[in-house]
DNA sequence: CCGATCGTTCGACATCTGTCGAACTATGAG
DNA sequence: CTCATAGTTCGACAGATGTCGAACGATCGG
């Protein structure tokens, strides 16, 4: 299917990554994936004050750099950080975001 | 003098600082002041292809968003990361960027 | 003092970005 | 099949951002 495609890790740069966190949500966002386990899209289960097209806007942005994938199940959609990848390709980054009180 | 004034590290806001990474140049001088140490402003030391109004104004946002001082001496300038309270303030998110290939 | 140098500031401009609402797509329920 | 639901896409728009060039301010050398 390949429906929502995320790049390659080798192909993900750093400034790309850090243009995707520096937004507020995005980095709520992220920090809440840090677990690493799927979370839904679902507008309502994260608290934002904005439209879901907004909130579809930034989980595109995050899956395009490099930072989370999709997974497709029937109408409902999860969003999954790629920790592993993340922490091979830029260590402790995301580890940084998670400790720090924002 | 007071005369380039950078935030109290305590009212530093981490997605501020992820902005202030968010651009190549930006992100480049940062790696470079890694170190700790002051290094001049000099536009023709960076070798950046930009007009010395632009790399000004590349500074002052590091500066305001928390990341580095400025120290005058005379009509000469230096930037600086202020490592020490950035790695207590965000825990290894320095170290991080330092070491990640690009 | 005078002129040169280092760096900042300002206004202008094009582009990028976050946001919305409406329309659309695809899946699932009855 | 028909309708509702989850999420995406699209066009529009306001505001932010990176860049330039010109003007400015401050300092140093002669």
């Amino acid at each position: 299917m390949e429906q929502y495609p995320s790049p390659d890790m080798a192909d993900v740069q750093l400034v790309t990554v850090l243009s995707a966190l520096a937004d507020p949500i995005r980095l709520d966002i992220v920090r809440a994936l840090a677990d690493g386990r799927p979370h839904p899209k679902t507008a309502e289960v994260w608290h934002f004050d904005v439209q879901k097209s907004t909130l579809s806007h930034h989980f595109r942005i995050l899956r395009e750099a490099g930072l989370t994938r999709t997974i497709v199940d029937g109408r409902s959609h999860a969003i999954q950080l790629r920790r592993a990848e993340l922490d091979e390709r830029f260590p402790g980054l995301i580890a940084s975001l998670v400790d720090a009180t924002a």
